[in-house]
DNA sequence: GGGGCGCTTGCGGATATCCACAATAGCCCT
DNA sequence: AGGGCTATTGTGGATATCCGCAAGCGCCCC
C-alpha cells in the first residue's frame, strides 16, 4: 500500500529544498508550498500523510494554517518547525493537536523519525476511520422509522414496548427489526449495539 | 461537594508561599512541598485536585515527579511552572500528558484559571473513572463460567450454540446468563453490550 | 396511470428467551 | 460433619423473537 507523502510547507527556499533532499534520500515523499495560502489553494480533503509547517511564515503563521485545516475537517498530524523558542507557542500547538513542535536546527535523524511516526498516525488514523464511516454510511441508509425502531431497540425494549410507543403493530416492528439488521449486516441486536457502541454513537 | 485541592510542588520557598496566598484568596485550597521526595513521601492515591510542580528542583525534577507519579497510577493534572523557555522540555512534558506549562513569571490571572480548569479536569475524570470502576467491579463479581458464557452472549450466539460449545445443557446456559445479567445491573444482553462497549472492553 | 419505495398489518409456525420450582454434586472452610 | 459457593440439569409454561407468505395504502416520479 502506498503510504502518505510530507506536506511541507516553509517560506525558505533553502529550507524547503533541504527537507525535500532529506525526505528523498531515506526514500519518503514529499512536497513543498512555499506559503500558507498556496497549501491552502491546493489542499484537497483526501491528501494524506503528515504536515510539516513552520511556525512563522509571512502573511499566514503555520499555526494559523493548523487552524484553518482543522476547520476544513484535515486530520494530518502536524509537526511544526520553530526557529525562536517560544514556550507559550509550543504548549498553544500541542494544545490544538499539534503531532510536534520542532526547534530549527535539528537533528536530521530525529526530524525523519518524527515525520515517519507522523506518517504512520495517519495511516492508523484513517484506517480506524474507515471502519467508522462505513458505519456511518450504514446507519443513513436506515429510513425514518427505522431510526426510531433502532434507537428503542438499542434502549433494550421489547418489540411490543417499540409498537406501543410507535402506535403501530408488533408485527411492523419486526419487519423493520430485520431490515436494520439486514442493512447494518449485523444479525442480533448484542452485534448492532457493540457495532455502534464501539465505533461511534449516533 | 468538596473540590480537590491544588498540589504544590516547589523547592523555592517564595515561590511557594506566593503561590499558596494567592490561590487561598482566590477561594482555592492548596498545600505545598518543598521536593518531589517529599511530596512521593506524602503521596496517596486518594490525593484528589491538580497539580502545580516547578520543572527544575534539586535531585528530582518536577517532570520526573511527574512521571514516578504516573507509574504509581496518578491521574490528577499537572501544571508545571518552568523560569526559562526550555521547548523542548514544554513539548515533552505536554506529550507525556501535562495540563499545561507554563512560564514565570506569568500572570497570577492566567495561572488560576488554569488551576481552576485542572481541578474541574480532575473532577471530571474521576466522576467518569467512578462509573467506569463500577463496570470493572462487576465483572470481577462474576465466576469463571459466568465470563465464558458472557463472552459468547456478547458475540451474539445462541444458548443452544454455547450450551454445545462448552458441553454443557442449555438450561445451565440460561441460569448463568441470568445471573449475569442480575450481577451486571443490566436486564438484557443489549444493554450488556453497550455498558461494556460504552466503558471499558474486556 | 403505472411503478418503485416506505410504512403498515395479519396469520401461523419454528425458535429462543425468561423463570419458578426442584435437585445433585464437588470443593473449601469452619 | 455441616454450611456456603459454584456448577450442573430437568420440567414445564409464559413470553419474545424470527420469518415466510400475503396484502393494503400513500407519496413521488417518469
Amino acid at each position: 500500500m502506498k503510504s502518505g507523502i510530507a506536506h511541507i510547507v516553509d517560506d525558505d527556499d533553502a529550507i524547503r529544498d533541504a527537507l525535500a533532499w532529506l525526505l528523498r534520500s531515506r526514500g519518503l515523499t514529499s512536497q513543498s508550498w512555499a506559503s500558507a495560502e498556496a497549501f491552502l489553494a491546493d489542499y484537497l480533503p483526501d491528501m494524506r500523510g503528515c504536515l510539516v509547517l513552520d511556525i512563522r511564515m509571512a502573511d499566514m503563521s503555520g499555526l494559523e494554517l493548523f487552524d484553518r485545516l482543522l476547520a476544513l475537517g484535515c486530520t494530518m498530524p502536524a509537526i511544526f518547525l520553530t526557529g525562536h523558542g517560544d514556550v507559550p507557542l509550543a504548549v498553544q500547538s500541542l494544545k490544538k493537536g499539534a503531532f510536534d513542535f520542532i526547534e530549527k536546527p535539528c537533528n536530521d535523524n530525529d526530524l525523519v523519525d518524527r515525520i515517519i511516526a507522523a506518517l504512520a498516525l495517519d495511516y492508523e488514523q484513517r484506517k480506524h476511520a474507515a471502519s467508522t464511516q462505513s458505519i456511518e454510511v450504514r446507519l443513513r441508509s436506515l429510513t425514518t422509522r427505522e431510526r426510531e425502531v433502532m434507537d428503542r431497540v438499542l434502549a433494550g425494549q421489547y418489540n411490543k414496548v417499540i409498537a406501543a410507543e410507535l402506535n403501530i403493530a408488533m408485527r411492523t416492528v419486526e419487519v423493520h427489526r430485520s431490515r436494520i439488521f439486514e442493512k447494518m449486516d449485523v444479525k442480533s441486536a448484542v452485534e448492532l449495539a457493540q457495532l455502534l457502541a464501539g465505533g461511534q454513537q449516533d
